[in-house]
DNA sequence: TTGAAAGCGCTAACAA
DNA sequence: TTGTTAGCGCTTTCAA
């Protein structure tokens, strides 16, 4: 069984004809019939000025409108979806909505959506199993949708994408710029490659990178971080793995203080490199004057930590917005709409990175 | 206009009796029509095998299920909705959507939600104003709802719920026990008290409190504090107000550091603890040696903070999941249904408190 | 500009 | 167990 819904109207059996003088508390929700028995007009009169679509006598416009007032009538989304086969809500899929990034992005999507009358529904996928992306779609695609809106933030999120039946118009929000649907993207191989290169500039003989779990096969803050290396001929050590736990970016920082040539760090984000910058400190490595460390995100966070922390500003929020207006245009069929946004990450200079101190970085590279 | 809808299905003018194996690539998604002629069978027997609302012998239900796979067929929520006045979607409505202690809950509301084939959808109410909460509670109540969960756990979230009609199932989630609709509660005001008593115990004279935006008059937290301190017969000093950013916090800390008189801050939030740890080291204080400092919530990077904070821990994921399953068991009407599901924040004791240095907290308080 | 009639995709009531 | 007949609350023809 896939319902679980109960019934949320209170009277199951119609009393029609009723008399609104007396029954003050009514006890079904009204209907437009009753807007339209009330206004003296015939039920289509009342669509029409509900939806505009048509002209309507300024006379039973406004009778129709006070009708509405008294009533409180608010017409039901779903027979309207019914209806007109169209519908005024947009689906988010995603691996995750609590985390910062993903909060943000959806706090802009649904923004952007309420103020074109949207609603948004959102539904997380739980792993990459069979199972939990079938699920997650199915529940998705069984609400009559405007439109879909998928996160690529992680592999759940990648994975339910691909599920996604075709008829149902889909934009994607990423972090690289891909092509099989519409995307607003947040450049975030560009801004890894600047941040790598900063620390590059800064004197550091390498950098090396911790990752958050990738979305695909590799990330692209990876990608960029690799990439400025190579230009630069700087040695590219293997990238280190985090889970999304700031706590494992602590694990992380404590092997790398071990290493006698680390000097500087690229994290996947800034909570990770908190964590870091915390194992380091267990081991009595100091930032920015033992190891540069340096995040990615500008987490609300970052500019308070000790020290605070350089990294790159991801403006997930405009990201979501973009995203909706994406799907927007897609669905509308704008005839010279725009299948990308992109934009690039700013660095954010603060200070926990610096040039290498001279007691380290003097052992060969194992990479 | 209320509405921005648009068409998500492909072909407006229907073609009747299409012949499946010869368009593969089918132009509208199949409807229930589509699946009751390929199975052999009538609608209400698709219908059946759906809803599992009465038997279907083995055989048929065999085809169905085939025909079902087949065309990937995929019931319209909308058409269920209006034909049989339920609903499988529950609305949340909220002052914001992405702050830790906020979209932990969401989450928590969306897992159980998805557990029990829900949709959950998401408004924001921007601000008390009128305007504000009218087209929120507007949006949200225009869908067709199983039921709502409003989360008071700030002024534009109490406001939404006090327009919300009473015809819809609601539950609140809160800080507060209230009465007027079924709640799930974190007990904030206990675990407030109890950290107060910590402080007090540790030696300090009195505790000083930061409290993020209250939802009404004051929140259960101040009121905890405020609490703690009479029974103690401690000195009540005036309770400063951040706001939510962690900056806030810190202009704060820098504040107090000025005052000799503390030597204990009680903050509303660990964001704020964490900007006022800061305020007060920008002037030379550290915490806990000269200023303990706690915060609230057990934020995930509460324990990696410098010093670690201590803190009550709110499991607001559990939270929202048991304000979902309030919600389900109002709807259905359950016979000894509880309408409240209160849990107290228990105490993590870290290193941000310890007993108040001698130099400090000699002069007299101005309260 | 308006109303009557005919749907939308589905479930519910009623016979058979 | 099954099909037929009526709806659900709305929008969309189509005439007038």
């Amino acid at each position: 069984m896939r319902r679980g819904a109960e019934k949320h109207r209170a009277a199951p059996t119609r009393t029609d004809g009723l008399t609104l003088t007396t029954k003050k508390q009514q006890q079904r929700p009204p209907v437009i019939a009753d807007v339209a028995r009330l206004a003296g007009v015939s039920v289509p009169t009342v669509s029409r000025v509900l939806t505009g679509a048509a002209k309507v006598s300024e006379e039973k416009r406004q009778s129709v409108m006070d009708a509405i007032a008294l009533l409180k009538y608010r017409p039901s989304a779903a027979a309207r979806s019914v209806a007109s086969r169209q519908s005024s809500v947009v689906a988010v899929i995603a691996g995750n909505t609590s985390r910062y990034g993903y909060a943000e992005t959806i706090r802009g999507i649904e923004e952007a959506a309420r103020a074109r009358g949207y609603i948004v529904s959102i539904t997380v996928v739980d792993s990459i199993e069979e199972d939990d992306v079938e699920r997650a779609v199915s529940l998705v695609v069984g609400q009559d949708l405007a439109g879909i809106v998928a996160l690529k933030f992680d592999a759940p999120g990648v994975a339910a994408l691909q599920r996604l039946p075709e008829h149902i118009p889909t934009v994607a929000i990423s972090g690289v710029r891909e092509t099989q649907v519409p995307q607003a993207v947040l450049d975030e191989s560009s801004a890894a490659a600047e941040l790598t290169e900063f620390l590059l500039g800064l004197g550091h003989r390498t950098v090396h990178h911790v990752r958050v779990p990738p979305s695909r096969r590799e990330d692209g803050r990876t990608t960029g971080w690799r990439r400025a290396l190579r230009k630069a001929g700087a040695p590219i050590p293997p990238a280190l793995d985090a889970s999304w736990l700031p706590e494992s970016g602590r694990a992380i920082g404590q092997a790398l203080a071990r290493d006698g040539s680390v000097t500087a760090v690229f994290c996947g984000n800034d909570e990770i490199a908190m964590g870091v910058i915390r194992g380091l400190a267990d081991e009595g490595l100091r930032t920015p004057e033992d190891v540069s460390v340096v995040g990615f995100d500008n987490h609300p966070l970052s500019g308070l930590w000790t020290p605070p922390l350089t990294t790159a500003h991801q403006d997930f929020f405009g990201l979501g917005q973009r995203g909706f207006e994406l799907l927007m245009a897609r669905v509308s069929e704008e005839p010279g709409a725009r299948r990308f946004s992109s934009e690039r990450p700013a660095l954010v200079i603060r200070e926990s990175a610096a040039a290498p101190s001279t007691d380290r970085g003097r052992s060969d590279l194992t990479a």
